[in-house]
DNA sequence: TAGATTGTTAATCGATTAACAATC
DNA sequence: TAGATTGTTAATCGATTAACAATC
């Protein structure tokens, strides 16, 4: 396939075509506004079959329709979420999911103070009800929401119950069979990234 | 300096030395825990002051210091938070930061409904206190946890009143003066990754 | 000492950049 | 047609892997 820092900036590239208004687009356009050289993003686009017009550049519709057949956004997946504390609460709400094609179809916690609670349009249920939700809904992902003392234990059971993707939000590994994708987002990491940032430029600004 | 590669794999090694009980840790170990082969784990570590001890493996005090060191973790650094929906409650609420030495002291929301209400131990302000936070408490870092369509106003503000980091949980491009640090943590775009490895793997078992 | 593990150099691989040809 | 922009090939750069020397 093509490379995986190439499948990274393809992320970028949707998200920015999915807002865009005109009906062309150039390499030059995509890339200033990124922040990547255009040679690079013609070179991206180029793994793509859709191929842009000289002179024109690419048609956004055509090339937005092929990244979303790219991520599999064309059908629909079903999610739930493990964990109603805030972080399952805002997962649940958030509002852009629909472009996805996404549908969070169950949200659950072993609480019973959260329990019954509504969020959305949804009720947080028992962690009992996770089989029955998976197997009715045809389940494919979900998202662990817990803190990451319980983060394995939940994977175990999402596992169990035939999940094929884990989207984990606990900052914990989690270890699972090799057939099971798994996503971390895990902010921790992100604040270190953060952190060192600052770190480089204040002792760059002492130095220079 | 290091590659970036580098950096990502360290702020991995960093999170693991975290949790490790153990005196001393091989290359092997590491590797073998995050899936990385330990010639890199070697690699990496060697690009750091920090020397291991043949036969013996590293010692995971000494490491984690020196990790803790180069990601800045060894100054206390200040946050605000913008936005006081679930997310930002969730963040506000999250129990791990303080083992990254960074300390909230504000949560703002600009909705009158929301002003007042408790968040842990901070209440929340109205963004016309926004600066005399960041002047009083000296905060170097910005969280934005508003609807993608307030991100840019926000971080204008933010900027405004010279904040050195933007930690953007909107699912939005902001644009910046060059000297800000922006760190985004879009899940919409976690969530492509994960459709598309889905993606692959169906096809894939189609024609396997 | 022998053996295990780190550290480093060289070789390979992959990704980016540059140059330019193709095309509307 | 001339000019602008894409697409592709070749050259460069950077990161990973392999091999082995250093060392406790």
């Amino acid at each position: 396939m093509f490379p995986k820092a190439t499948l990274e900036r393809l992320k970028l590239y949707h998200r920015l075509l999915s807002e865009e208004k005109e009906e062309y687009i150039s390499s030059e356009e995509i890339g200033g506004r990124l922040g990547i050289p255009p040679e690079q993003v013609r070179k991206d686009l180029s793994y793509l079959e859709y191929k842009g017009k000289p002179k024109v550049g690419y048609h956004v519709k055509s090339l937005l329709d092929e990244l979303n057949r790219l991520f599999g956004l064309d059908k629909k997946v079903k999610v739930i979420i493990v964990g109603a504390g805030n972080l399952g609460t805002a997962l649940t709400n958030y509002p852009g999911f629909s472009n996805y094609n996404i549908e969070i179809v169950g949200i659950f916690d072993k609480d019973p103070a959260k329990i019954g609670k509504k969020v959305g349009d949804l009720v947080v249920l028992p962690m009992e009800y996770l089989e029955r939700v998976i197997k009715r809904f045809n389940v494919e992902i979900g998202a662990i929401c817990v803190p990451k003392e319980s983060a394995q234990e939940v994977a175990n059971l999402l596992v169990e119950n035939g999940i094929k993707a884990i989207w984990n939000f606990a900052p914990a590994l989690i270890s699972v069979p090799e057939y099971v994708i798994v996503r971390n987002e895990d902010i921790t990491l992100g604040l270190l990234s953060l952190k060192h940032m600052l770190e480089v430029k204040n002792t760059q600004s002492k130095q220079g």
